[in-house]
DNA sequence: CTAGGATCCTGTCAGC
DNA sequence: TGCTGACAGGATCCTA
């Protein structure tokens, strides 16, 4: 589920609560959340590869958390701090019955929480986190690769649809099934288009709206994920706000009024304007 | 090498 | 009410 910028804000909300804090036990309820030993250590840096969030520790071990579909991190001490899976039951008592990984700190406890038990929290070298399997083969997130090697890239998978190469890590970095809708009804092209269809100035105009819609979401501290639970409460609220086509089918388009469709790309939901993005003809 | 579909898992919702 | 199938903000594995 939660993409680049849920991320991020992840990140930038958690590092308030553990940065210098002491891990001081970690409980495994899930055997499948949770990858090599349970390991003890202080904070010190919250990195964010993609949609990796890594954990670096002051014993050379470092947590990487990967979030998949369903996961969650709800941060419990004196105030709460939650994000990931948008649910209902980030006020719930914890541990709850989607709990898989419970990390306790000196003075609070980070719940780790995954539905689909798709995610994981895995422990590796700190000096090995760039060799990761996954992490190794991400490509450059949008705001790093330029137009040029964009289309060369969109080049090598020319009969995929437009749609399938964006969501693979490994050709562009980041996007997930709500931004990279909105980013192709941003730069108006169809999510069915062939990658090899593309023009120059369609890569480009993608990666800007690519990186228009992700910035706007961190700015706004993700899609109705984040969550403090505190006096000056502040919520994540991209998806209600700034979302123009994702989970809108029925709605006219906010251009030009046309109903909004939903329609099935590459095996994903797809949310299109039927009239702003047009099909090619092959 | 690429492309497409099945698969991991739990929960919810629409339709009968 | 109970059952069934489709679907879900991700990525990998298998096959052609």
């Amino acid at each position: 589920m939660p993409e680049l910028p849920e991320v991020e804000t992840i990140r930038r909300g958690l590092k308030d609560f553990i940065l210098h804090k002491k891990i001081v036990g970690i409980d495994v309820l899930c055997e499948k959340s949770f990858i090599g030993a349970p390991i003890l250590g202080t904070v010190k840096n919250l990195r964010r590869f993609g949609k990796a969030l890594v954990i670096d520790l002051d014993n050379d071990k470092s947590l990487m958390i990967h979030l998949r579909m369903t996961g969650q991190l709800i941060y419990d001490g004196k105030e709460r701090y939650a994000a990931g899976h948008p649910s209902d039951n980030f006020t719930d008592s914890l541990p709850n019955k989607q709990t898989r990984v419970i990390i306790k700190f000196e003075d609070g406890t980070l719940y780790f929480n995954d539905q689909r038990k798709f995610g994981f929290i895995k422990v590796i070298d700190t000096l090995e986190v760039e060799n990761d399997d996954f992490i190794k083969k991400l490509a450059k997130e949008p705001w790093t690769m330029t137009p040029e090697e964009f289309y060369e890239k969109l080049q090598k998978h020319k009969t995929s649809p437009i749609k399938a190469t964006i969501l693979d890590q490994t050709i562009i970095c980041g996007l997930g099934n709500i931004y990279a809708d909105e980013a192709l009804f941003k730069s108006k092209i169809h999510p069915a288009t062939k990658s090899g269809q593309i023009t120059k100035e369609e890569a480009k105009a993608l990666l800007e709206s690519a990186r228009e819609v992700m910035d706007r979401s961190i700015a706004s501290g993700g899609s109705t994920m984040a969550t403090y639970v505190k006096a000056d409460g502040t919520k994540g609220d991209y998806l209600e706000k700034f979302a123009q086509v994702f989970r809108r089918e029925g709605q006219p388009c906010p251009r030009c009024k046309t109903k909004l469709e939903k329609i099935r790309i590459a095996g994903r939901g797809t949310h299109i304007c039927p009239n702003c993005q047009r099909r090619k003809d092959d």
